[in-house]
Order: structure tokens, then C-alpha cells, then sequence
RNA sequence: GCCGACAUAGCUCAGCGGUAGAGCAGCUGUUUCGUAAACAGCAGGUCCUCGGUUCAAAUCCGAGUGUCGGCUCCA
């Protein structure tokens, strides 16, 4: 089971976020414990930025408060390039109050209120809100409180602050009057669970930028533009890559251009994993439950497994791969001298996903991993995941990403040995630590049976998203399916499963390409490198025999023979993102050579013509190096 | 799953109680062209599904499905 983000939205989240919403982050900086009391007050106010971001929160709260008076205030924090405010409303908002809303906010800017805080007692202050019929705020009183007690502190005053008409429980900081804000947009309005918490109110979350210059605020929208224009299920069906259908939700069809870039990657990965001596295995879709049970995902997971019912038996469709890869390894007794065993396997796996949760690529129902399982000796793991790490960092490089690691430590409800955990974290460490560079620690963030490492990059847009994960079970696969090996004196030894995957998901991973190179995929992955275009239907010929060429090295070359012009052939292939253009026409022939015109380039740029075999020789080696433009 | 929005031709969208529209793509014909859109014609639709209101529903109402923005979940 290796664990992958089949799913898991991108650490900062897309789009109508480019926000981050703060709390995601916990875990990697540490941040408090999730909706507590401190947290809701502190309102992520750390810049002069954030100040000014969360007091445009305020004068937003002061602008629905004056449109909606009976609304109840949730909390309102700065976040990555704004802010939200959560209201709980007697009716749903439209765009248009957000227009009316933006116009309240622009009279209080306008009016230049400052902001003042004061303290209140404690009792006065919750009074204040219980007036006001704000219980959500009065909650947030009531825990400090409580948290004080527990604490045995003294009761902490109430920090309120004021600007014209408006009071909010705040501890601050903010800008010195409401003038001080700078251009500001609302963006979108959404549900939010009070406190995160599904079983609370559902409120209405209103999202907001605001920055110090329209420059700024333009230079944000228009990042916000560019990302949607990169969005990969826009550029999927312009591009004729998949498709999705209502017959199967969350299950990606793939058109012949996508299951090309699928093909190759795979392809690509394969002659990695031949090369450090991997093993490929299949095995089952269909899995009884009893599997399940065994490994202790039934149970606890059975809600996200898809059942079937064969015979008055209930089967599952697999959610992972790791349990049944146990049967392969043993099928036989194993020597010391067997180890490590690696195997992989391009599994099919389904995972039974919230309905409201599917997103494009990035959040599937049926998805293919390339899982692996390794098992090795425990004087083995540190180097084996040594040279994981290597295995990531090469095959990151070849579409010009880099790799940040973060090392996942035991949780709370991890199973088994205390002892066997400490073994496995200090062994995972010193690899870390060995394979030299950086890593986050995260602690307590591990599956419940195996410490990992979980692995990140930074698209072309600055995004994070979490990709491949390596997991060093001594628990789950080696205890409860009972591993052994048998050692140099003849003892049955417990082996260690190293669970990896490098891509993770591959729909995951096609889709946080095609939004990284905004469909404009290097040579070696673009499922069409190259289209010939004669200029004239008596070029079409010649046009074939080239493209001949060009495929007898390799390369995925079309022709395009339609009666369209020259110029309106470049068109169709810039627009389909091809690498290469190929125009063909007397001049060319006669020569046996081709003009070559470079996706993107610029209109200045001087054009080469080169003999095919040229051409075919420059373009393999561009391919076989996974040269990045 | 929850809150909200949306669903019209292959794609992007207009129409919002009174006989279904455009651009692009497609097809046919003409054009054979030198670095990002030749010209003309034709064809293309259970207006997501099912129910309801109405003399009349793409349009109003309800339910379902899917998608989108978030929330929640993520072995």
C-alpha cells in the first residue's frame, strides 16, 4: 500500500486559492493545533502584508455585518495573497452581493477609519458578544478560558478591535486605519465547516486579495488567469489527451495522445528500475476481503474500497498493491542471499473517493501507481533507501523538477513494536542524513505502520505539491503476512518491505505536468515531436518519406496533408503545443533538407534547414537526454 | 459526504415562457499557397435525465446525475 497522493490537493491550494489556507501547513511549520482558540484569534497576521490583508477581513466582516445586520461572524485570517472571512447567513450569497459588498468595503476604505484596540475584562467582553448574538466568537472566549484554567494562568482579557462602527475579537495587529488598505478584489464565496469540523454550522466563506499597489493586485489576477489557463483539464481537451464521462466519475478515459505521454513514462521508468535490478509483477484487481482483514485495512478503510459481492462472497477492488505483492515473495523460501527483492508493479487500483472530493487528474477514483516493494535485510534498508532517493532525484530531473524531501515520523495510532518503530525512524534517518542535502522533519505525519519520506516539488508556477512517498515498513507487510528469510545461521528472520512510489499516481502526475509545462511538454515526453508540413499537396510525398526517416530514429512524427495553407498548418501546431515543425516545400526537397521551426519561437529567431538524417540524429539525442527547452 | 454555482452542436458560448443561434471544428467543392486563420456551400441539437406548473418549458419549480469553487476526507 504504498501510500500516494492519489489525491491530496497540492500543499498550497489551486487556483481560487493560490491561497493557502494556513492550516494545511500544519505538520511542516509546526503551527497549533487545529482551530484552537489562539488560532482563531491570531488570524495569521505576521507581515505588515498580513495585517493589512486580515484588517481588509474586518472591513469586509463590517461590510456584510451592515448588508446582512442578523449575521453571525466566524473568523477571518490573512492567508497566501489574501484573506477569507467565514459569515453564518440567513441566505446563500450571490455575485452580486459580492459586488455590493466590494462597494460597502471601498465607502469604509474611503472613510479612513483607524483602528483601535481595546481590552475588556473577561466577563465584559464575552457579555459583549452574547449582546450581539456572535456565538461563534463567544466560543472562541469561552475555550481560551477554559484553556486557562486548565493552564491554572490567570483569565486573559479580551482584546477587541474597533474601526468606525465595526468590533471584532482580534488580537491584532492591524493597519492604522482602514485608508491604509490597499486594491482589493473579492474572488469567490464557498462553504467552510465552523472550525473545519463537518458536524459544526456550515458557513459561508468569502475570499478575498488585497495588496499594496494595483500593480500588485494586477500582477495577481493575471497569475490567477495564467493558472487557469494551465489548467490541466482545459489543456487535456484541447489538446486530446483524456476525456471524463458520468458512466464512470472520477475515472479518467485516456484519448491516444495521452495514453502516448502514459506509455512513455512508463517506458521511461522501466529502463530506471531494469537498470537497478527491479522485478515487474501483476497481480489481482479483484481481491477477497479476507486479504483485507489480514492487513488490517478492513475495517478502518472499508469505506473507501469498492465492493462486490461474487457468490455471497464480498471481494474488493484493490486500493493498493503492497498485501498481495506478499504472495510473490512468499511463494518461496527466502535466503539472505535473495535479498533485496524488488518489485514492481504498474497497479490498477480504485479508491472509493467522496464524491465532492474528484478533481480532474489530481483527484481520481481509479488511478495507476508505479508501486513497488522492496524487501531487504535490515542491514540493507539504509542503503537501499539511499539510493531511492537517487532513483527520485533522476527521475524528477527528467522533467526538470527538483525534489525536497520531509521526513514523516510515527503517529499516534501507529501499530506494533515501539521498539521495531525506533529501529525503522533511526534507520530512515541515517539514510536521509547519508544521501546528503536538506529534508523537513514532520513528525508524527507517518502511515500508521511504516515512518517515510514523502517528496515535493515547486511547479513553474511556484505551487507545492506533494508527489512520490517511500515507506519503510517493519510492521504491516513483514509482521501480520509473516515474512521470513532465512540468515546465515540457518534462523528465519523478519525482512523489511520497503513500500515506493516514484511517479505516485500517474493521472496525478500527467495532470501537475501538463499544468507545470502549460501543455507544452519537452520532446522526449510530447506525444507528437514533430509535424512535417509540406507547403503543397505535391510536397505531401516527400513529406511521408521524412517522416519515415524521422521514425526509423524513434520520434513520433505526423504529417499533415490537409488542404489548409502552410501558415494555417504552423497554426494547428503551435496550438497543439508539437515541438517541431517541418516545412517542406521545393526548396527543401531538392536539398533533401528541412526548414525546422521550433514550438515558440520567437519571430526574430533565425530558421535552420538540415538534411533529414541530421534532423533525425539531433532530435534522438534531444530525446534520449530529456533535454528541457 | 457538506455548502453554493453551473449543465444548450465535437469545442467556446448566446438565447432565459411563444417554431433552437453564432464562432471555431467537421464534411463537400474551389484554391496549391513560404513561417500563427484562403474562399464558398452543406451538415450538425432528446437544450443532462425524470417528474411538475402552464394553452405553451431550453427558459419557471422539484428530484436525480455530472461538473466547477470551497469545506471535509485521503490507508
Amino acid at each position: 500500500m504504498t501510500d500516494v497522493k492519489n489525491g491530496a490537493k497540492q500543499v498550497s491550494a489551486p487556483d481560487a486559492a493560490e491561497v493557502d489556507d494556513g492550516e494545511l501547513d500544519e505538520g511542516l511549520f509546526d503551527a497549533p493545533e487545529r482551530g484552537s482558540a489562539d488560532e482563531l484569534l491570531d488570524a495569521g497576521a505576521h507581515t505588515d502584508l498580513d495585517a493589512m490583508r486580515h484588517s481588509t477581513a474586518h472591513v469586509m466582516a463590517e461590510a456584510v455585518i451592515d448588508l446582512f445586520p442578523r449575521t453571525q461572524l466566524g473568523i477571518g485570517p490573512a492567508i497566501a495573497d489574501g484573506f477569507y472571512y467565514d459569515f453564518k447567513l440567513d441566505r446563500p450569497l450571490t455575485p452580486a452581493d459580492l459586488a455590493a459588498i466590494e462597494e460597502r468595503m471601498a465607502a469604509s476604505v474611503a472613510a479612513d477609519h483607524p483602528f483601535v484596540r481595546r481590552e475588556l475584562a473577561a466577563d465584559e467582553g464575552r457579555a459583549f458578544f452574547v449582546e450581539r448574538d456572535q456565538p461563534f466568537k463567544v466560543e472562541i472566549l469561552d475555550d481560551l478560558a477554559a484553556r486557562a484554567k486548565a493552564d491554572g494562568s490567570p483569565m486573559p482579557a479580551t482584546t477587541v478591535y474597533d474601526h468606525g462602527p465595526f468590533v471584532d475579537l482580534c488580537k491584532g495587529p492591524h493597519v492604522a486605519s482602514t485608508g491604509k488598505i490597499g486594491p482589493f478584489k473579492l474572488l469567490a464565496v464557498s462553504g467552510a465547516y465552523w472550525r473545519g469540523d463537518e458536524k459544526r454550522p456550515s458557513l459561508q466563506r468569502i475570499y478575498g486579495t488585497v495588496w499594496d499597489n494595483q500593480d500588485d493586485l494586477d500582477a495577481y489576477l493575471w497569475r490567477r488567469s495564467e493558472a487557469k489557463k494551465r489548467d490541466h483539464r482545459r489543456l487535456g481537451v484541447q489538446l486530446d489527451l483524456f476525456s471524463f464521462h458520468d458512466v464512470s466519475p472520477g475515472s479518467a478515459f485516456w484519448h491516444p495522445k495521452g495514453q502516448k505521454m502514459w506509455r512513455t513514462l512508463e517506458a521511461e521508468m522501466r529502463r530506471l528500475q531494469d537498470r537497478r535490478g527491479y522485478q515487474e509483477v501483476s497481480t489481482p484487481i479483484l481481491v477477497h476481503k479476507k486479504l483485507w482483514e489480514q492487513s488490517g485495512h478492513w475495517g478502518h478503510y472499508d469505506d473507501n474500497m469498492f465492493r462486490v459481492e461474487v457468490e455471497s462472497q464480498t471481494f474488493s477492488l484493490k486500493p493498493m498493491n503492497c498485501p498481495e505483492s506478499t504472495f510473490i515473495y512468499r511463494s518461496k523460501l527466502r535466503s539472505y542471499r535473495d535479498l533485496p527483492i524488488r518489485y514492481s508493479e504498474y497497479g490498477r487500483l480504485h479508491r472509493n473517493e467522496r464524491s465532492g472530493t474528484l478533481s480532474g487528474l489530481t483527484r481520481v477514483r481509479q488511478f495507476i501507481q508505479d508501486d513497488g516493494h522492496i524487501y531487504v535485510r535490515p542491514d540493507q534498508l539504509a542503503d537501499e533507501i539511499e539510493a531511492l532517493l537517487g532513483e527520485v532525484r533522476e527521475a524528477y530531473s527528467w522533467v526538470g523538477l527538483t525534489p525536497r524531501f520531509a521526513f514523516a515520523t510515527k503517529p499516534d495510532k501507529a501499530i506494533g513494536d515501539p521498539a521495531l518503530w525506533e529501529r525503522a525512524e533511526a534507520l530512515v534517518k541515517a539514510a536521509l542524513d547519508r544521501a546528503g542535502g536538506d529534508y523537513m522533519v514532520k513528525p508524527k505525519d507517518g502511515t500508521f505502520y511504516a515512518p517515510k519520506i514523502d517528496i515535493y516539488i515547486d511547479d513553474a508556477l511556484g505551487r507545492e505539491w506533494q508527489m512520490a512517498t517511500i515507506q519503510a515498513d517493519l510492521v504491516m507487510l513483514p509482521e501480520r503476512f509473516d515474512l521470513t528469510y532465512v540468515d546465515e545461521d540457518g534462523k528465519q528472520q523478519r525482512p523489511i518491505a520497503i513500500h515506493r512510489a516514484i511517479y505516485g499516481s500517474l493521472e496525478r502526475f500527467i495532470g501537475i505536468l501538463i499544468e507545470h509545462f502549460a501543455g507544452a511538454f519537452p520532446l522526449w515526453l510530447a506525444p507528437v515531436q514533430a509535424v512535417v508540413i509540406p507547403i503543397a499537396d505535391r510536397h505531401n510525398e516527400a513529406g511521408q518519406e521524412l517522416a519515415g526517416v524521422l521514425r526509423a530514429s524513434g520520434l513520433r512524427v505526423e504529417v499533415d496533408e490537409s488542404s489548409n495553407r502552410m501558415q494555417y498548418k504552423i497554426r494547428t501546431a503551435q496550438e497543439q503545443k508539437v515541438p517541431y515543425m517541418l516545412i517542406l516545400g521545393d526548396r527543401e526537397i531538392e536539398g533533401r533538407a528541412v526548414a525546422v521551426r521550433r514550438r515558440g519561437a520567437a519571430k526574430d529567431e533565425p530558421q535552420e534547414t538540415l538534411g533529414w538524417d541530421a534532423l533525425a540524429e539531433r532530435l534522438a539525442t534531444e530525446q534520449r537526454e530529456h533535454r528541457i527547452d
